[in-house]
RNA sequence: ACUGCGAACUACUCCAUCGCCAGCUGAACUUGUCCUUUUGGGCUCGUGAGGUUGGAGGAAAGUCCGGACAACGUAGAGCGCCGCACCACCUAACGGGUGGGACUCCUGUAAAACGGAGGCCAGAGAGUGUCACAGAAAAUUACCGUCCUGAGCAAUCGGGAUAAGGGUGAAAACGUGCGGUAAGAGCGCACGGCGCUGCUUGGCAACAAGUAGGGCGGAUAAACCUUGCGGGUUGAAAUGUCAUGUACACCGGUGCUGUCCCGAGUCAUCGGGGCAAAAGGGCUGCUCGCCCGAGCCGGGGGGUAGGCAGCUAGAGGCCGUCCGUGAGGCCGGCCCCAGAUAAAUGAUGGAGCCCGCUUCGGCGGAGUACAGAAUCCGGCUUAUUGGUUUGCAGUGCUU
């Protein structure tokens, strides 16, 4: 039974850090999403990833839009994260990530979390794959 | 029953699965410590499975007023600046509310009364300024006119008086009538109007009614201004507190000694080497001693990341008696009702409810409108869908 909670110690919450993702960090872009993250030093009894997501004021003014979408958003990690987790279980490092909802209408939660499966994916091929192969062999995804 | 105008309440409901935040409880693990030492037990710092309770709004919004609370400031007085402005009351307070009064508009009427609506309702009779166009003149004015008078044969021209009539204008210096006069004029009188001062009556008062006196002074204070009353400044990103790591102001100590091995020895010690965190320099010919000193050890302040307090039991909510026209108040009973910190209060599926279409089988839409707590209250303003209850008015039906 994978494991879909989301506490608080999941969730990315320095400023600094958040601010300098934009500056510094990496990303790309699945439509409705867009990903920017950056590795760093894997702190003590860390979680191998502190998570975020962010909508613009600009697209949606109303507040009560702009929290719904988080939720969907949200939610969307929660349920799929149990994925990139399995296959950092050794991994020395901990990821910040952002996600930026990048569309300027409300889709459907099913769209957000195809779109968010998509991207773990490929978050894990860009990323993490081509380094851990080097030294551990990947048991093939089920 | 329908329509119109208000008022109050409500803010989709249920089920399943997976979650989030907070309080309480708490298996288990864990830090420190004590007792007992047999197996353990007590206190304590953390982590925390599970259980249980609660978890957005009427406007949470705009941030427009008023407070509480906090920090800083503060002898007293004056000037300035800002705000408020019919009266009384309510309130912690208010620019809010309640009740009352004048005014304006609507309705209504012969005229009223009754009824409805509205608001920057102190002062223009303290001073200064301004007043488009038209008009002679917009505040001490005279174009036409009227009257008197001088010149001239006359047309006409000049001097003076006047403000009734004409004309202009949103507004022209109280209205009508009579007297009066050269013609006129509140110049005088009668009636009426207006506002000022005093008095009487009613009212806590604003004010109303009446009466006497002396008046007739255009608008504008959202122009300056005058009068009265009120006002320290900054806001929870306030403020207080704990404080890891790195670097650092400052203070104290230390800045050498211990130990091992080898050698010498008069058995006091001396020399060399290894190990342990650890240079030396100045005063001096040398030793002792004193001073400075990188480093090391300890103290310590400010304070970054971050944590905690402020932070939710309150001008609190609900019910009831009584007082008050009312806003509201006294008393009694019961209840505890979000507290996040990049920010929880949800997501998905199904059913009902709702809306649209309908061949009455269904099909489609819908996080139903407006909208998301952020120190907390009292208001105001703005946005807004549907439903329930209810008051008043009108129409219709039944009895």
């Amino acid at each position: 039974m994978p494991d879909f909670t989301f506490k608080k110690a999941e969730r990315l919450k320095s400023l600094k850090i958040i601010g300098g993702l934009f500056k510094d960090g990496q990303s790309f872009g699945v439509y409705p999403l867009r990903l920017f993250w950056s590795a760093q030093p894997m702190p003590e009894g860390g979680l191998p990833v502190q998570f975020t997501v962010s909508v613009a004021k600009k697209n949606f003014k109303s507040a009560v839009a702009r929290n719904r979408i988080k939720r969907k958003v949200r939610e969307a990690w929660r349920l799929n994260k149990h994925r990139l987790y399995r296959k950092l279980e050794d991994n020395p490092q901990q990821y910040v990530c952002m996600v930026l909802y990048v569309a300027k209408e409300d889709l459907p939660s099913s769209q957000i979390e195809k779109a968010m499966q998509t991207m773990i994916h490929l978050f894990f091929k860009k990323n993490i794959a081509p380094a851990n192969n080097q030294i551990i062999d990947e048991p093939p995804l089920s």
